[in-house]
Formats: structure tokens, sequence, C-alpha cells
DNA sequence: AAACGCCGTCGAATTAATTCGACGAAATTC
DNA sequence: GAATTTCGTCGAATTAATTCGACGGCGTTT
């Protein structure tokens, strides 16, 4: 194995010594890296080469989801993986469009966390995702009418009140409803929001 | 100085072993359990004479402010500090009432990470309250118990699984719930999501 | 001490929302 | 061209959620 040289950003200290101590100690890698911001981050790819990047994706001064981009294009060949609280479900489907294929939850346990960095930091193949090439915003699948629902619900309003501007009965603003929420794969309103938040659908 | 027995409780183990580390290594205490969650914490507490606790504040079978009630009426001499993403503005007023003076943010830089943790296993006097903050934070106002109701809406979970989880009425979680909606000035749960984006309190 | 206001709680009545078919029309696949 | 899927819709039954008034407890104010 050519020997690693990994960027750690994430804003908290208390996570990057616990991730530098995994990588440390645990994995027996030497050459880490750690930066607290996307400015910093930039700075610090831009003087020195890495092969590994570990990134949160919420920085005090903005989205890693904003300058990955950049990133992949100045370094097309580094390795990335996105670490962080957020439920990989919200995220995991921007980022593949990004081309990341490693996402790691800070809620993960130390096994998932060691198995994962393993396999990233060892450029083996990611955690076989299900299938499905590279599927696109999850809104595009819904039709006309749900459409219409989501601009509603988004805004707030309620079951019956969209019954009540769209003429029709809640039974049916319930049965889109419900589909709108399948094929986002939300579970709840939350999911739907943050998801929409995430795809900058917020009209 | 007395031999500290430090009982760390957070779900994060990458938290967990970055905590360790400024615990043993910077400030030389030995004696540190740990568990990562609200059950595993009771338990042990009720195994063994801790002096300190360092406590999380959303774990994965509830809120810390659920049982911290419980342990002070318990173990009324115990120390503990509590360490969580969500800015102090929000928790600090429900904590005062439960008597908590320490509050940590794991936002916080190395340095005042140290000086809190030195202060607080020394058992000195807490750290001079920093100023009047956030006036305006209109989550500052909530009370205990709708905090731990919030928690819980933000997550999207709906006020019949709520009341399950508290073994409380259905009637009494809608009641927290408009109080919240009402002291936040949110119409609906979207506003109230939004609100909980703008001030960081998505955990 | 009395009065006030917030807090956590509930019950009963009411309203909102979901569920689970189901149906015809339109689009798509075979 | 037949079969299948998606779409928009609904009714009836059921479940979830809200409303509203209330009550005792606890701090503060007066």
């Amino acid at each position: 194995m050519i020997e690693s040289k990994i960027m750690l950003c994430d804003d908290h200290s208390m996570i990057r010594r616990g991730m530098k101590l995994y990588l440390q100690f645990d994995l027996g890698f030497r050459d880490i890296t750690e930066t607290a911001s996307c400015n910093e981050l930039m700075n610090a790819l831009n003087r020195k080469k890495y092969t590994h990047l570990i990134l949160d994706i919420i920085l005090p001064d903005g989205s890693t989801l904003e300058v990955i981009p950049v990133i992949r294009k100045l370094y097309p060949e580094v390795h990335t993986m996105v670490f962080s609280m957020q439920p990989p479900e919200v995220y995991g489907e921007a980022l593949k469009q990004y081309g990341i294929k490693y996402y790691l939850s800070k809620t993960a346990g130390e096994e998932e966390i060691l198995n994962m960095l393993k396999q990233f930091l060892n450029n083996k193949q990611p955690a076989p995702d299900t299938g499905e090439t590279g599927r696109q915003n999850p809104f595009v699948t819904l039709s006309p009418r749900e459409l219409e629902i989501l601009h509603y619900l988004l805004k707030g309003i309620g079951t019956k009140e969209i019954s009540e501007l769209l003429n029709i009965t809640m039974s049916t603003v319930s049965t889109l409803k419900n589909r709108i929420l399948e094929k986002t794969h939300s579970k709840n309103m939350k999911d739907l929001f943050q998801l929409a938040t995430l795809y900058n659908l917020n009209f």
C-alpha cells in the first residue's frame, strides 16, 4: 500500500481527535492533516497533495457540498469520503451525483467506522450500494398532480386546506401525499422538507 | 485533588474517544467509564459511585433531559456537565432549572474545552455565564418538557409515537406542541423545521 | 398570605388525516 | 392490440391529532 496522505476536515476538535485516534492507532496511518473550515481546506489542498479526504458536511463557513465540485475538478484523482451527523438518506443521492461513493455516519458503531475507513483508505470498492445506476433527483419521478400537491405541502399547508384549494377530497390529497413520500423515500414530512431543501426545491 | 470517577455518556464513539483523550492525556484522569444511552447510563450509575458525569443531551433512547431529574434525586452530590452539539442558549435555561451549571458546546475550541473541563473536574465555580446571549432565539423560552417534545418533533416523530415514548397522553403532547408553536411563532411544522435549521437546532 | 402565572397533565368532544380498497382513463410495454 | 402500469380520483372505515377547559403544583409578586 502506498503511503496515504490524509486530510481530515471537521470543525469539531473532539471529532478530529477521535478520528485521528482511529486512523493512527487502529489503522496505522501517520500522515494526517487537520482543517476545520472550507477555507482552510481549500488552502491546504492547494499547498500539498493528498490521497484521501475525509470531510464533514457542515462547516462554519459553509457546506462541503459547495466545494466538492471544485475539489473534484481541481484534484480528480483524490479519494473522498464524507463523514457527517446527517442521516445518509438525505445526502446520499446528492453525493452520488458528485461522485462520492463513501459516506460514513458519525452515529455508526466502532466496528462499522473501522471497516469503512479500512476499505476507503485501501481504495477498495465502496460497500455494495443498492445497485441503481446513479439515480437522479427523487422529485423527477413525481407526476404533475403530485408536484402540485408537493408545492402546497412544502409551504406547510395541511391536507384539509389543500383539498379545499384544489376542490378534491381529503382522501385524494392524502393518497397523493403518501405517493410523494414513497417516491422520495421520505418517512415523514421532516424528511421531505430536508430533501426539498437539499435539492433547492423550496419554492 | 481527590481521585475523580468520571462517567462519560455519548452515543458517538468518535466523541467518546476524543473526550477520553482530553481527560486522560491532557488532564491526567484515569477512572473514566463510557456509556452510550440513557439506559446504559442509569444502569452504570446504579452499579458504581461516580463523582462527575459528562453527558450528551441527545441519545438514541431518549434525551438526558428526561433522566437528569432522576439522577439529581438519586445522586444529589454528583457533579454534572452537559456536553452537546446544541447551541448553549437553547438548553441553558432548562438545564439551570435542573441545577446543571456546566454546559460545554461540542463546537467549542480546544482551549475552551480544556478550560471548562479543568474547572469542572476541580469542582470550581462555573465560568461566568458568557453574558446575555441570544435574547432573540425563540427557543430559549421553552420549558424543559417543551424542549423534550421539540426534540422528537424535529426528528419527524408524530404525536402518537411521542406520547408512547414518554408515556403521556396524546392530548398532552398536542398541548405542548401547540405551546412550542406559539412560543416560536411558527404557524406549522414547516415553519418550525425552518426555524430550527436557522438556529442550528437540527440534530 | 393571597394572587398571579407558568407548567405538566388529562378527558371528552371534535376535526384532520390516513388507510385501503377501488375505478376508469391514459400512457406504456410487450 | 392486448396487457400492464401509472394517474387522478373517491368512499367508508379507521386512526391520529387538535381543541378546550380544567386542575393541582410550584415559583413569584404583591
